[in-house]
RNA sequence: GCGCCUGUAGCUCAGGGGAUAGAGCAGCGGACUUCUAAUCCGCUUGUCGCAGGUUCGAUUCCUGUCAGGCGUACCA
């Protein structure tokens, strides 16, 4: 799509005086194909030529009548617009040697240029287990993750754990007075779960166990044998049980630092605060008012001395600025948390740091029940391990049915079935809310992964099938697809690149998600319509090539969304 | 109360200042002696929450309003 637009902007800026990548940008694509493949509308500039839209249109048109490029050959005004009808041989050949030289970087560029981007993701509070509310910044988080680095940053992951807090002090509590060793050992973080859940019981009934709670987080935090000892041996279980996830789901962090390993910062970054004249004492805590900023109070430090959320966040920031020195600061973290960022980055503005601007909070919307929220405390959640293996379950028995001599019918399982739950998640915008549902979460049918990849191995199953003389390439072979679905699938294909830079640069990976769903739809129409082994010579050769670089494309679409491309499912 | 987000077909959602608003699901009817039918084709469905405003043009931008969600200093 690159070269034709090129061409286009080359073509008409000595005609309408504006820059080529002017030109570019302006151009869009018609909403029926009938009206051609590439469109430049004549508004922009209408008001100063004091001419209506459709007469300049027209009055271009009849200018470049007779004229053809190398990958257009056909110029129709239609109204206000400009049309371009491409040449689908020469482009054709063109898309498709671009992605058979290019292969799974076909859509990575280098726009980062090696630039650090740290991404904030995942982020699950340790001692609980992995609720389906965090899937959302697992799955969005990694895709970024990969999208980054395909626009050639060098992306930072980093599980920025929640493992300290009140809550550590409400778990030393939990376990002093009803916890159980036989138990703990036998059942780590569920069992852990339970004593928190039973905390928030009983504290009902018993309000003091909060302010013990809170005496338990201060020792912790003043480093006490005893409270340091149970938090490092709760994190680490909890840490032993993550990873099973993380490995079902292919994902490795370059750091797992959590808030507490920016402890010896704290200090540091209050005492920052108190320099630079912004921190003052309320009600004996510490603060930073923002009323002027249009945002309530930021609390640094609390009365009894213990340091917040926030004043941890300040310092990973910091850390981090210091550390990676990155352009961009990723925090995938819950829309719900939009004020808490808001502050975060306020606050980081007024300590004087220009690269506050640079941090971004990438926020989704909350996964919950018809009847309500889902809450750890109250024990009102489902596990994600739970969502993940029944979908592997039922694309097991998916396979059973319809492919039974499928060779590694497990490997393929997990891929069908872990993709359709991430997918589940990448798909739709995510600033949405979800309500869960498990036949929405486990659907296999329609617009899913599966969909996707099905197309994918039926692809494979078709070059495995075709001889060894098509495995080259050809310029007249690729040149000779003119059939409908051949075309609108070329011109499909053609849009990756873009695709990726727009899923990065807004922050959605569901630009992408949507965009493999055409490219699918597109081969299927394609597959119904036009036989690839039932063809002979040049033809066959040039449908091969086509569902290669189809292949391709799905495959380094997938592979961006965290999603497996399988050969046979 | 105030702030932010969401409101599009029966359901779940794309889209987005412009050319007749699109998919999937559900429903009905078709297509496997042919490259895996987890597919494809056809039919049916809309006051784009409501009311104003800006504009040559608004479902898209602005204001108000209603509904739902989230947040609103000693949780994270």
């Amino acid at each position: 799509m690159d070269k034709l637009k090129e061409e286009i902007g080359r073509l008409l800026a000595p005609l309408v005086s504006l820059e080529p990548k002017e030109i570019i940008n302006l151009l869009e694509v018609p909403p029926e194909t009938s009206y051609g493949d590439l469109a430049f509308p004549c508004f922009s500039f209408a008001k100063n030529r004091k001419l209506a839209p459709p007469v300049i249109a027209k009055e271009l048109s009849e200018k470049l009548v007779g004229t053809k490029g190398l990958y257009w050959e056909k110029i129709v005004s239609r109204g206000p617009y400009l049309n371009f009808y491409i040449a689908p041989r020469a482009y054709g050949c063109e898309v498709l040697r671009q992605i058979w030289e290019s292969g799974e970087k076909y859509g990575h560029t280098n726009l980062g240029n090696g630039g650090n981007v740290t991404i904030d993701y995942s982020s699950p509070n340790i001692a609980k287990p992995f609720g389906i509310g965090h899937i959302r910044s697992t799955v969005i988080g990694h895709s970024l993750y990969l999208l980054y680095k395909a626009l050639g940053y060098n992306s930072i992951g980093i599980n920025h754990l929640g493992d300290w807090g009140t809550q550590f002090g409400k778990l030393i509590v939990a376990f002093k007075h009803w916890g159980e060793e036989s138990k703990l050992v036998a059942d780590p973080v569920n069992y852990l779960y339970q004593l928190y859940v039973q905390f928030h019981q009983r504290v009902e009934e018993e309000p003091a166990l909060d302010d013990q709670a809170r005496a338990w987080f201060k020792k912790l935090e003043e480093g006490d044998d005893e409270a340091v000892a149970y938090w490092i041996r709760f994190r680490q279980l909890s840490l032993d049980n993550y990873a099973l996830t993380y490995d079902l789901l292919g994902i490795e962090f370059e750091y797992i630092h959590g808030e507490s390993h920016y402890n010896d910062l704290l200090d540091t970054v209050i005492k920052l605060a108190q320099d630079k004249g912004i921190a003052k004492e309320s009600d004996g805590a510490l603060i930073v008012d923002l009323e002027s900023h249009g945002l309530p109070p930021v609390m640094l430090r609390k009365k009894d001395g213990a340091t917040l959320y926030i004043t941890r966040d300040l310092a990973a920031a910091i850390y981090r600025k210091e550390t990676f020195n990155f352009v961009r600061s990723l925090y995938v973290v819950g829309a719900e948390q939009l004020l808490h960022f808001q502050q975060l980055f306020k606050v980081l503005e007024l300590l004087g740091f220009k690269w506050a601007a640079d941090c971004v909070h990438v926020p989704f919307g909350l996964i919950r029940f018809k009847e309500g929220r889902m809450s750890t405390r109250a024990g009102k959640i489902i596990l994600l391990d739970e969502v993940l293996q029944r979908s592997i379950e039922i694309a097991r028995e998916i396979i059973e049915e319809k492919n039974p001599d499928l060779a590694d019918k497990e490997r393929a399982a997990q891929e069908v079935g872990l993709g359709a739950v991430r997918f589940g998640d990448l798909s739709n915008d995510r600033i949405k809310n979800i309500e869960f549902d498990w036949d929405k979460a486990l659907d296999f049918s329609g617009e899913t992964a599966a969909y996707i990849q099905y197309a994918h191995a039926r692809i494979c199953s078709i070059l495995r099938k075709a001889e060894a003389e098509y495995e080259k390439w050809d310029d007249k072979a690729a040149s000779i697809l003119i059939m409908e679905e051949e075309i609108a699938l070329v011109k499909t294909l053609a849009l990756l690149p873009e695709k990726i830079i727009a899923s990065a640069e807004n922050y959605r990976p569901s630009i992408l998600a949507r965009y493999l769903i055409d490219v699918a739809r597109e081969f299927n129409r394609f597959y119904h319509n036009c036989p690839v082994l039932g063809s002979e010579g040049e033809l066959k050769h040039g449908r091969l090539l086509l569902i290669r670089a189809t292949r391709q494309v799905i495959a380094n679409g997938l592979g961006l969304l965290g999603i497996a491309a399988p050969e046979e499912m």
